[in-house]
DNA sequence: TTCCAGCCTGACGTTGCGTCAGGGTCAAGC
DNA sequence: GCTTGACCCTGACGCAACGTCAGGCTGGAA
């Protein structure tokens, strides 16, 4: 006879609540027997059972999902471990973004005088990119993303300033150059200017290429803020002209 | 007259869900004008509160004390950042160890032929240490954790065995030597190698040792699985005994 | 027998919305 | 003037994992 414990002592015993015990027996998870009056007595194999739970449960695995781990496919372990890893891997990634946001508002708040509302700009902005992120994903391949996400650790706040600038500086200098024949010496030049800078955030790969021009394709499709965002560059005049003038450098 | 938008409009501007937007305006939390119909319009006031809504939201802020935020003492901010802030990083260190659990239980998984229930001892492992840590915190002081947490990043597997071992031979040596006189010569030997292992933890600081010292005071509260692990450890002859060795070794 | 500790089963509360269900509103087309 | 169809409204339930009563048995001791 193995010793039987009521759920007070098992519960200390392992470390969890009265209440969880309740609770994953209402849920199946784990069922003790009974006495005639229907106390519950965790044995042995309870408390491997519930060792287990816990195991899961710790790396977040929801309740369901341990159940029928458990119950049904036990060898399909390996596999949830890893898919728990990236999940929890995901999250970790949102709360470095968050600690990384309040770190800047913080700054902003110590170094000046700002109202105490426009320091959460700070944070907004941190969220914005956030999203900016998320979203604009599902347009690149796997490879693609892990491109991206390399070249991204040597991007710095002034180098995306400079890049920004030289965009803005293109496009104006296209939009006075679009009456011009696109075979044209200057018209070529620009078209320079565009394929160094698009290179400069693709670095040459093709498939970053593709997903960029998928994202560009969808523009109608983009959220609010990134059209906004994009809007000194929304001019088709000059997407439609650079058009051209690539195709002729492609042909002559 | 500043642009009033409909809920949907807006909710696709700010990047939330309408329903959300139903839901803080129900908390008290955004309320927009009505038309006489009770439609909501949202202005820009609206979407300047719902920026730092979302802002305060990414940082992990409840709904409840945003509102209280944004209502009442909005002068606190810079405070309430600096503590979410800390709530995070705890979240991100149990992220990080449920993140090693799982890796050491692939790496379980892919080196040896353990059945797959085994596995996951690997990670309660990982568990009943956490377990173990937030809970021995309690006996510390601030600083006296701060210390530890140093020293354990010296601190590895091989070092633990070696220790483990060292206090099982000098447990068993004192039982041998329980007869003895607390001023001999072997007692006070013994006090020594006590003295050594107990500084290999506190590592000479007063603090850690007067954590120590609580904790060992408070064993019956203990939880069960820690009486487990420390049972090798806990014939009260041998405190009481060491007790006299150390008080000889002071005096004397 | 009585008492108290310990067990039981509901059932509601929490957090931040998602997701219907049932029913007005409004501009447009017939 | 009436019907659409697109939007809007207000409940109200659902989810995850228990915490926290409330009301009522059990079981061993005094």
């Amino acid at each position: 006879m193995d010793k039987a414990l009521q759920v007070r002592e098992f519960a200390g015993l392992a470390g969890v609540t009265v209440r969880a015990l309740h609770h994953y027996d209402r849920l199946g998870l784990l069922r003790p027997r009974r006495t005639a009056a229907g106390y519950r007595l965790y044995g042995r194999r309870e408390l491997e059972r519930l060792e287990q739970i816990v195991a899961l449960k710790f790396i977040g695995v929801p309740l369901k999902r341990i159940k029928s781990m458990l119950d049904r496919d036990s060898a399909a372990l390996p596999g949830a471990l890893k898919r728990q890893r990236t999940v929890l891997e995901e999250k970790r990634r949102l709360l470095d973004h968050a600690i990384e946001a309040i770190r800047n508002a913080e700054q902003a708040f110590a170094e000046g005088r700002q109202p105490d509302t426009a320091i959460l700009k700070h944070i907004i902005e941190v969220i914005e990119m956030q999203n900016d992120q998320d979203w604009s994903a599902k347009y690149y391949s796997p490879e693609a993303r892990a491109k991206i996400e390399e070249r991204k650790k040597e991007w710095t706040p002034e180098l995306q300033e400079q890049t920004t600038k030289a965009w803005l500086d293109l496009f104006r200098d296209v939009e006075a150059a679009l009456g011009d024949d696109p075979g044209s010496e200057r018209a070529q030049a620009l078209g320079a200017r565009w394929k160094q800078l698009v290179g400069g955030f693709t670095g040459g790969d093709p498939g970053v290429a593709a997903g960029l021009n998928k994202m560009y394709a969808d523009r109608p499709n983009w959220p609010a803020h990134m059209k906004e965002t994009m809007a000194p560059f929304s001019n088709p005049k000059v997407w439609e002209f650079m058009g051209r003038v690539l195709k002729c450098a492609s042909i002559g």
